[in-house]
DNA sequence: CGCATTACTTGCGTAGTACGCAAGATCGCA
DNA sequence: TGCGATCTTGCGTACTACGCAAGTAATGCG
């Protein structure tokens, strides 16, 4: 007599589980690092906010940072997926500029808070010791999109070409990111979509 | 009565001893990574390799994985000199994959060990540990490099066009980088060239 | 030349971290 | 309800990063 009426089986409810804590884990190593500054934040004092042991923080992360920047890798994960729903027709490199703005026009929500990104980039301005987990973050992100673009393509997974664009789209966009968080000049779609054009600038004239 | 022969007076000898120790400490530590594995590399056995004392190797290092990676970190640097030193008439895109090929056709000196180079990209394939530190070397660079090509562009410091050309080429490197350390297909100047060529083409058509 | 200054090294102490291991709790499923 | 898989937790341990203060060596100046 169980309500039969969500057909799609919970097989996954401990999955669910899973990553209802690491996301909990994430959110409150963000938000203690934004109110007491990374410096002063402890891991048992993040457990403690997620309501979990010390020792379960580090089952799910390998360190604060971590923890914090993880939702920016799955924001930064969706480019590829982005990417794969643009229409088949579309030119290459108008596709990759509409994936990567619609990220930052309409984020995804991974249960953040509302504010999330923007609250994000500020603490990531504010702490240089976070820039390396964020180049992580950008770094496994970036193997996903040359996979979809390899398919869109039609190249073979792992290709050069393929991989190289994503390498130079993903670091123009870094680049562009770290400028607006230092100057504020204009706005951050602005950078970022002058930076993916010129990123994709050379496969205006196929060869 | 001083020698005044060698006229520049070495008034630095103590940033030299410190260069020194530095990358004594650094190349003890590349070396017992690869003889024992990352993994099994200790902080103080690193320290005793290179003559000082535990504590001293957290005076000019953060971490093991730093020390490894330092001297691909002025690898790396060397880029925005190199370029600087192209030709002043030259186009932008030949100077950039001319300054950087050149750094894999002839590294600069910089008191390492004969095959220093290959040996470090073998270490870096079999220890994904260190593609952290890497990718920071490789981020610092790049705006070093930024700087050399707004220079050269005849655009303020920090412009946004710059650092992104930037982070492209340094993108399109790496992730030729990679492509090659994983495959092994070709040779890794054939494709960074290739790479670079390709982040560089849109400045083909100038506006 | 010698002295005052400055910089580097070192040992010690401490707080913090990452993780193996094994016991116990919980969940999913029949 | 009961079984097996999975997750959580506490404990113990090895290692690390770094502040501090004392000692030592190089430097530059009169």
């Amino acid at each position: 007599m169980y309500p039969s009426t969500d057909t799609p089986p919970r097989l996954r409810r401990r999955d669910q589980q899973r990553d209802e804590t690491r996301r909990d884990l994430a959110i409150a190593a963000f938000q203690l690092a934004v109110d007491h500054g990374l410096a002063n934040l402890r891991v048992p004092e993040i457990a403690a906010a997620a309501g979990v042991s010390p020792r379960t923080f580090n089952n799910y992360f390998g360190s604060k940072e971590e923890a914090i920047v993880w939702p920016a890798r799955q924001h930064a994960a969706d480019t590829a997926d982005r990417l794969r729903a643009r229409p088949a027709g579309e030119p290459l490199n108008d596709a990759l500029v509409a994936a990567i703005l619609s990220r930052y026009e309409s984020p995804a929500d991974h249960g953040l808070p509302p504010h999330w990104l923007r609250d994000f980039r500020a603490l990531l301005a504010a702490e240089p010791a976070l820039h390396g987990e964020y180049l992580k973050a950008s770094a496994l992100a970036e193997r996903a999109l040359a996979d979809a673009i390899a398919e869109r393509m039609g190249r073979p997974a792992g290709d050069l070409g393929p991989r190289v664009l994503a390498g130079m789209v993903t670091g123009g966009e870094r680049a562009a990111v770290m400028y607006w968080m230092q100057t504020r000049v204009g706005t951050l779609a602005e950078s970022v979509r002058l930076a993916v054009r010129q990123a994709t600038a050379g496969l205006d004239q196929p060869s």
